[in-house]
DNA sequence: GAACCCATGTAAGTTGTTACATGATTGA
DNA sequence: TCAATCATGTAACAACTTACATGGGTTC
């Protein structure tokens, strides 16, 4: 149950409502958490009726926004989640690869727009994951601005830090998924071209 | 319904039963797409319904061995979804990296723990992929051989290239998150002989 | 007043996990 | 004969997706 967590580790930053939420898990390529609102709020009242966090709607508030806040329970559970488990890595299942392999009786062309689509896609991302850590570089990311806000003293250059790492880790992957393709489609070209000098 | 077309991937190699199936894909990491049995079998009971595959068990098998084959029908759709379907590339949903958003509050201990966990767990990967590429490169690779042997003529440079650079990708992947992890750690390493001369 | 954003919700369906269940064969 | 492996299956549950639904606020 990482949607637990996570929501439980964002509202460890500030107070916020479930369509705030769904903002941040919607924005920026999933930033490390894709969920859809449909899958959020429900989430967030379970949250509640476990204690884990409390919500009230603003007195004069017609829109009727629900802001939900962290509770001690919350907390410890949050604690003990990231001090006692270790990272479950999930099963490897992986669309593009399964692909790639019955790819093998296709033409080429088709074998080639598999490769550049790869690259499009992580261009993407990289641009994305670039200017958050460039952001964060020069310390205007908004979350890390909040982030430091609700620090502990002395804990700020490892809250940026850690920032700063998590993102370069998104950058090093898509510049090595870019690389990979990039060398694919030139191992293509290159077998493209004997086949024609044999044939 | 990536399943469905792996399972169909599978079978141009060679007809096989759920049991090898789930082998396949539980083994050797996942190979690129982990089901267990329990997904599997009613799966390609669909697909026989679907007419995509055909199954029939061995006249004097006791143990019932389901073998499933697949159809022209069942090849059809799999060149239909290699075609025309771009990959879906899945939201992201990185728990390794909301975990180490939320470490930045724990002690330094926790957190190098965590870098270490992804190390190892990625040097096992390593290992796996590397060992796989290398059978493939020296052509002893099983499933490679098994495919080389139903691969249309003149495809077989391609069959084995495509394996290769599926295999690289994984071995890059693994590379790519032990040097972030390992980085990450010498930054940590640095950052607390910081903090202890300041304090 | 139309279009768009803010804000929450439900319901149906799919996919995937975990646990339970059964029975045959093989090898120590 | 006991354990491991072969082989398939079901059932309950958890996670996630897609679509539908509603209503207030803002801006042109």
């Amino acid at each position: 149950m990482s949607l637990r967590h996570a929501l439980l580790g964002f509202l460890t930053t500030e107070p916020t409502s479930g369509y705030r939420l769904a903002q941040e898990f919607s924005e920026s390529a999933g930033w490390f958490w894709y969920a859809s609102h449909s899958q959020i709020h429900p989430e967030l009242r379970r949250l509640e009726e476990a204690g884990l966090v409390t919500s009230e709607v603003g007195a004069g508030d017609a829109r009727g926004t629900r802001t939900y806040r962290i509770t001690d329970a919350g907390r410890a559970e949050l604690d003990r989640w990231l001090k006692d488990g270790a990272t479950e890595y999930p099963p490897v299942r992986d669309v593009e690869r399964i692909r790639l392999l019955f790819l093998d009786q296709q033409p080429l062309e088709v074998i080639r727009k598999h490769f550049e689509a790869h690259i499009d896609h992580h261009r993407r991302l990289l641009q994305i994951y670039s200017d958050q850590l460039d952001a964060n570089q020069r310390g205007v990311f908004p979350r890390l601005v909040k982030r430091l806000a609700v620090a502990a003293p002395g804990t700020e250059d490892i809250v940026q830090g850690l920032k700063e790492i998590a993102l370069k880790g998104q950058v090093m992957r898509a510049e090595t998924e870019i690389t990979w393709a990039e060398n694919a489609l030139r191992w293509l070209a290159g077998h493209d071209a004997a086949g024609r000098v044999q044939s």
